[in-house]
DNA sequence: GTCTATATTCCGATAGAC
DNA sequence: GTCTATCGGAATATAGAC
């Protein structure tokens, strides 16, 4: 906690730490104001209600995570270098942030619709020329025939699944903390190998 | 709500539903009364507390999924053929408890510890010998040298996640209900695909 | 802006009639 | 066993002093 941060920036990494762990129904505002070092009447001061203050955390979170993809799969790459690129830099992003998956996940289910129209508002994904290289890798016999959306599938649950079922894992596989991260800086290279060695003949 | 189904079964039915739904922390005992057709203090006139109720719905739903890993992974199978049983299987019965999966996932993360305990109480996943069967393969050169670890993430992940990224697959592959059910369904053949194109030579 | 104290609402749990 | 009514605590939110 340090001391010239303003105040309002103490509360929102509070409040992104505690609703990311504990999730919104779970957070306690209480929480919150022990972890910014204040009391719970300013978080009030600040944002109104636990409502508000969870929607701009969930909305800033997000959009640091959404805007890449387009720009990833819309560039001038190919479609392995766009799996490649894709791969690496999330399982990055996540390796940092690894309790975000399994939170924007809850939120993205309990809040389908409105959530929907405030996380893309604008913004959506934008896969379109993505699949396309697909198809037509697919035509000229590059590589085997999927659906894109299968294809789509695997690539997101290769790369953020490990976050989430981290527990599970640990326990199938036997591997502690360390083991486990090793495994995921790994996976930065192993993810998009294992899917190309997949779709190719 | 059948009439001639007792209470308690009735209870139970509908706190899982209300539990996997809302998780606990955002199930309130109205609602699984109101779900019920009873009211709130029955609920605690069979179980004692919420915890209580939760804990005897956690165990019975996850001791429904555990021991049969261990059944397909010992079985007298080939490595390909434990793959195909197990992505087979496990997508199919989770089509049938598309929300069991985040549920199951959360509460996880949540109570790591105990979780473990009353979770695998003797019951700890065996994959030893699948594991064996792998590392033979990969000796023999007949797949890729993988860790079995990365190899057990990636079942797993292509298994499961499709359900809890089901709104952002949705979103990003422009998918609608219907079709998301019918991908899955392609899945259980699918997956095991994959997966074995990806590991062998 | 920041605090203490308090109001208000919600929710798990219990008491007691039937 | 099942209900209504209510308690008691916890959590969100507000009032008001400084």
């Amino acid at each position: 906690m340090l001391k010239d941060r303003s105040t309002e920036e103490r509360i929102l990494d509070a409040a992104k730490k505690v609703f990311i762990s504990k999730g919104m129904a779970g957070a306690r505002m209480q929480d919150i104001a022990d972890e910014a070092g204040i009391n719970k009447a300013l978080l009030h001061y600040y944002f109104r209600s636990k409502d508000k203050l969870f929607e701009v955390i969930f909305l800033e979170t997000i959009s640091r995570f959404v805007p890449r993809i387009n720009e990833i799969m819309n560039a001038q790459l190919s479609w392995k270098e766009k799996l490649e690129a894709f791969a690496s830099e999330y399982i990055e992003k996540i390796i940092a942030n690894p309790f975000l998956p399994l939170f924007v996940m809850n939120e993205m289910h309990k809040q389908p619709e409105e959530f929907l129209k405030k996380m893309w508002g604008g913004d959506r994904p934008r896969l379109e020329k993505f699949i396309m290289q697909i198809q037509q890798a697919i035509e000229a016999k590059e590589i085997r025939p999927i659906h894109p959306a299968q294809l789509i599938m695997n690539v997101m649950a290769l790369c953020i699944f490990p976050f989430i079922g981290k527990p599970l894992l640990q326990m199938a596989a036997g591997i502690n903390d360390k083991e486990f991260f090793n495994l995921m800086e790994e996976r930065k290279k192993l993810v998009p190998e294992f899917i190309i060695q997949a779709l190719i003949f």
